[in-house]
DNA sequence: CTGAAAGCGCTTACAG
DNA sequence: CTGAAAGCGCTTACAG
């Protein structure tokens, strides 16, 4: 009844076709597409190339409305595309999703009252979602957290604080690189040294100050009180942290700050204050985001993989919910942390 | 025959509940559902009140079986997670595709070779996505374009440099943009003034390169060809020009940098060749992104609602895969921009 | 190892 | 304005 403007009035092939073709019984070719047993090895050659000559591929809706699944896994964050992080841990999640033939939707939750409640509502038995991939700060929100494990929403929390075993969950290792870092500016002849915190409800910036008092206490140096001042992880807290640590006396030689945004804003201080980095002050960061390589000195910083550890996070995610048989083991370590050299950290000038 | 295990064996309701306790056949709830015509209003206020009571909501599965349609819009991009630009754009697209009830999924073509094919193969015929949003570079990339209007899959282009009316596309307006950062320098007494341009294949930065000629023209300047420099948007591209730029005497008194990164490079190099920002050099980007104002001195910039941008786009393309009959016409403009006015930029020292 | 039947929960096309 | 029937393309549950 349409005119012809619909060039894709090929209709797509189906299973039926291809049963059809390869002789078979619709059947058989599920178990084919589906890795199931119970085929005869030619036969599921035989299939495989049928399927292959056809460019047969299975409609995704008519899988999720007879197997009750969607392949469409969630990605909840608390803001879209507002942070390097999340936007890196996106990438390694589509990759998983991509490669397990699921489709990822990103979507941040309401942040109160009954748009949220509604929210929920919708995520629950599994009618929007087959899991979710958490991603920090909301990997430790305990109420949302109880309430998709209530709803038997399979989930995998990407860098928790709590690392019990509740639900699957994948971290990089914070304090290591933490542990890393400082000790190689306690090395290079630091006494005075301050740390720009990040915010405590971050794990991160938790984790990364007790890497940095570790190694501070390791090789023999107790941070005082005065050098240990909290940011919020936005630049401007790196630069107002800064100026705080600039007017003691004595001064730091040198700074960590628990995330590179806030190093920017340190340099940025010390630059006001007609300073410079490092010969008075070393300055390191975290995350080695783009702008670490544009500013002035380009920053020493640690870099984490962190769309692996998406990708890891989804994996696993996927493994769980396709086959209960394959279901890993309830958690997963990820590790690898890199420290990227610039010029930001040097020596401290024989002073203190 | 399972463990009791599975709390979520209330087995969800469904068109046949709605229709048997509101007494009326699935055919008029369907119509309550998707808005058709041709329902009493009794009967629709009835219906409307049943879903509510109930909680109903649609499977989402077993419609996209029946109506062909995927409630799937895909957004294609050039790299995942790795701009601020693309990120925002996402946040905006999310927005619109949650109230029409869409998921979206943000995918990025493999560079070429047989993955590309198989990439590509998927999209036709709508299996894939019911639409896509094309971002930038990629929204003027011909083969990928033709392609995807050949296999007769709605798209939206965001901020393509082909303004034809091959396909519905939205934009900023960079040259405006531009003009008015570029004019209010002017107006503040520079005479020599420098840009740093952005790639040739990115149209914003054509588009911020024709607004600073014209502003520069109208304000009776002709900038010198040593006074343009090409940066790749990168941080360090910013730095590395503008150690060019400080080199030629006379010097210029301000730099326009097609983007932040740019510009925060450009303040880095000022920076470490000893020069103070705005009072040797002023210095202005584009985009607003969180390290501008971190950096020192904090940066004065154009901000663009690029999630409006986003939003914009998507409801675009929903219109017109929803209904025909709703098909807005093929393009739509959106300009507001705002100057973010910080320190980096300030009247020229009396010299030149 | 293989298959015939029923059904997932909607929409389409048709009828009145 | 309203509805009965068929069908979308798979998987599940069962049988052999």
């Amino acid at each position: 009844m349409t005119m012809p403007t619909s060039p894709d009035a090929d209709k797509a092939i189906t299973i039926i076709d291809v049963a059809r073709i390869a002789g078979v019984s619709i059947k058989t070719v599920s178990r084919v597409i589906n890795r199931e047993t119970g085929v005869g090895a030619d036969t599921r050659t035989h299939v495989e190339n049928v399927i292959r000559e056809l460019d047969y591929r299975p409609n995704a809706s008519a899988r999720a409305l007879s197997s009750h699944r969607k392949y469409l896994i969630g990605m909840i964050v608390a803001s879209i595309g507002q942070f390097e992080y999340v936007g890196q841990l996106q990438a390694g999640v589509t990759e998983s999703c991509l490669r397990a033939g699921y489709h990822l939707t990103v979507e941040s939750p309401p942040p109160e009252g009954e748009a949220r409640r509604a929210w929920l509502a919708r995520l629950q038995s599994r009618r929007a979602f087959d899991g979710l991939v958490i991603s920090p700060p909301l990997s430790d929100d305990e109420e949302l957290i109880d309430f998709l494990i209530n709803a038997n929403i399979p989930i995998v929390r990407i860098a928790p604080a709590d690392k019990s075993n509740l639900t699957p969950y994948v971290f990089t290792d914070d304090y290591e690189a933490s542990y890393q870092i400082t000790s190689r500016i306690c090395e290079l002849g630091h006494r005075l040294i301050a740390m720009i915190e990040g915010p405590e409800d971050h794990v991160s910036a938790r984790e990364r100050r007790r890497g940095f008092n570790d190694a501070m206490r390791n090789h023999g140096l107790i941070p005082r009180d005065t050098m240990r001042v909290r940011g919020d992880y936005g630049g401007i807290s790196g630069f107002e942290c800064t100026e705080a640590l600039l007017s003691l006396t004595p001064r730091p030689t040198a700074i960590v700050a628990a995330n590179d945004l806030m190093a920017i804003g340190a340099l940025a201080a010390i630059s006001k204050h007609g300073l410079r980095a490092p010969e008075d002050i070393s300055v390191v960061g975290f995350d080695d985001i783009p702008a670490a390589s544009a500013c002035w000195p380009p920053l020493t910083t640690v870099r984490q993989p962190i769309d692996k550890l998406g990708e890891l996070a989804s994996d696993l995610l996927i493994a769980g919910i396709g086959d209960p048989r394959h279901r890993t083991d309830a958690r997963s370590a990820f590790h690898p942390c890199e420290i990227i050299v610039r010029t930001s950290l040097g020596p401290p000038l024989v002073r203190s």
